[in-house]
DNA sequence: CCGGCCAATTGACAATTATCAAGCGCCTTG
DNA sequence: CAAGGCGCTTGATAATTGTCAATTGGCCGG
C-alpha cells in the first residue's frame, strides 16, 4: 500500500464516515497488487474471501453457465465490487477479471465483517452502497426485458453522452465484443445495431462515436431516468 | 393493525433484533389496509413514501417502458418490498399491484429512515435484506442472459419442485401470463416451451405440474445454485 | 517493414422469439 | 343453464437475434 493510496480509499463513501481506528485496522489487513490484463481475480462459486477495490485500470464482472458467458458489469476506479457476498459470507455470484493492467486492493472479508459488526457508520454506508447496487441491477434487468437490442444500444450511447458531460463526440471506453455481451447480444448483432442507428444520426468509427442529431436519437431511444439514470 | 399481527412482523428478520421501543414507534406509525385484487399500490417513478409489507395475498412488482410491461417479481407473505427506495429516499423503480386480495402494512418511509439512523441492529438487518435482494436480482439477470426460454421454464419448474419440498407434482402458484412475463417471454412462447418439455417428462395440465423423470429434466435444465438457489 | 493475429464487420442462413388471428375451455354471472 | 369473458393454446407468419464463414483492417512483434 502506498501512503498516497490511503486518503483515496478513505474518500470512498463506503469508508468516509467510519471510525479512524477501524479504518486503520482494515488498511493494515489489506493486500495491494497490480495485475496484468485478462487475469482472473475471482471465480463465481468461490467463497468470498476478499472485498476488492479497483484502484486503477478496470475490472469486468461476468458469469458463466453451461459453456456460455455473459458480461455483467464493468467496474472502474475507484470502487469496490462484490460487497454483498463479502457481507453475507456467501459464494460469489459473478467472476471478475482485469480488462487492463489494474491495481487492486483486497480487504479480507473476515476483517470487513468484523468492522461491519462494530462500526455503525460503516454498516450504514454498506446499506447505501448495496441499495445503489441493487437499484443498478434492477435497471439493467428492465433494460434487457423491455427493450430491443437496437434500443439498448441507442440508450447506452445516450448514457455515455451524459457521462461525458454532454459531449456529442466521445470514445467508447469498452471493447465492442464486451459491450455486446454487457447489452445481452452478440458482437455481430451489435455491429448491425450500430449500423441501424445511422438512420438517427449516429456515426461510429472504431471506438469513436459522434451523435449528429441528439433530438432524433432521443426520440428513438426514449431514455428514462428509471432505467438510464445511474444516480437515481 | 390487529394485535396478532404484531408478533408476526416482529418475527421478520428485518425487525427481529431491533430495539423494542423503536419497533413500537414504527408500528404506531403504520397503516394497515386490505386491498382487492389488481389494485395498484405504487407506481414507478413515484416518491417512496412507504415501506410495504405483504401480510396476506400476493403482490406483483412490474415495470413499464414505452408502452411495454414486464413482471419483475412476485412478493409473497410475509415480506417487505421496495426497501431500497425507502432507505435511499429515492423514486420507486418498479410498480406494485395486488395479484389477489391482500393485506398490506405500510410503514411511512420517514419513520423507517429515522429508526434506521438510530437503531444499529435494524441498520444491519437492512444490510442483510438488501444483500439478499441484490443477489436475487443478479441471479435473475444471469437466468435471462444465459438461458433460452425453454431452459428458463425448465429451471423454473425445478425451483418450484424444490420449494415444495421435493414434490414431483405441484400447482403453479402464478398465472401463466404472469409467469411468461416474469421469465421474459410471451404467453404463446411459454405455452410452446411447456410443450417442448414433454420430451423431458414434464406434464402440465392447467396449473398442475407433474415431473415424471426428474433426472432427465435436470439433465436438460442444468440447474445451478448460483442462479437457482434462492437462499445462497 | 512485413507478417500474423485478432477484433470487427459483412453476408448468408438458421434458430429463436414475437405477433396476429382463431378457436377452445373453463369459470363466472345473470 | 346459457352466455359471455378471459386466459390459454395453436397455427401461420414475421421479426429479431444468433450462428457460421469469410473478409477487412488495425496493431504488435519479429
Amino acid at each position: 500500500m502506498r501512503p498516497e493510496d490511503i486518503p483515496a480509499i478513505r474518500g470512498l463513501d463506503l469508508f468516509h464516515d467510519m471510525d479512524e481506528g477501524n479504518f486503520e485496522d482494515l488498511i493494515r489487513a489489506a493486500y495491494v497488487q497490480t495485475f496484468p490484463p485478462q487475469v482472473d481475480l475471482i471465480t463465481e462459486g468461490d467463497h468470498a474471501d476478499f472485498l476488492h477495490i479497483v484502484f486503477s485500470g478496470s475490472v469486468e464482472l461476468y458469469a458463466r453457465w453451461n459453456g456460455r458467458e455473459t458480461s455483467m458489469a464493468t467496474v472502474r476506479p475507484i470502487s469496490t465490487f462484490i460487497l454483498a457476498a463479502t457481507i453475507k459470507d456467501a459464494p460469489y455470484l459473478m467472476s471478475a477479471r482485469t480488462s487492463e493492467k489494474s491495481r487492486i486492493i483486497m480487504l479480507p472479508s473476515l476483517d470487513v465483517r468484523t468492522v461491519f459488526e462494530k462500526d455503525n457508520a460503516f454498516a450504514r454506508a454498506v446499506v447505501t452502497e448495496l441499495a445503489q447496487c441493487y437499484r443498478s441491477v434492477v435497471k439493467k434487468t428492465k433494460d434487457i426485458k423491455l427493450r430491443s437490442s437496437v434500443e439498448r444500444v441507442a440508450n447506452y450511447l445516450l448514457r455515455c453522452h451524459h457521462q461525458t458531460g454532454g459531449a456529442l463526440e466521445f470514445e467508447l471506453q469498452i471493447e465492442k465484443r464486451r459491450l455486446a455481451s454487457l447489452l445481452g447480444m452478440t458482437p455481430e448483432n451489435l455491429s448491425r445495431a450500430i449500423k441501424a442507428l445511422r438512420a438517427y444520426g449516429v456515426k461510429v468509427d472504431g471506438t469513436s462515436v459522434r451523435i449528429s442529431d441528439l433530438a432524433d436519437l432521443e426520440k428513438f431511444a426514449k431514455p428514462s431516468p428509471l432505467i438510464d439514470d445511474s444516480s437515481a
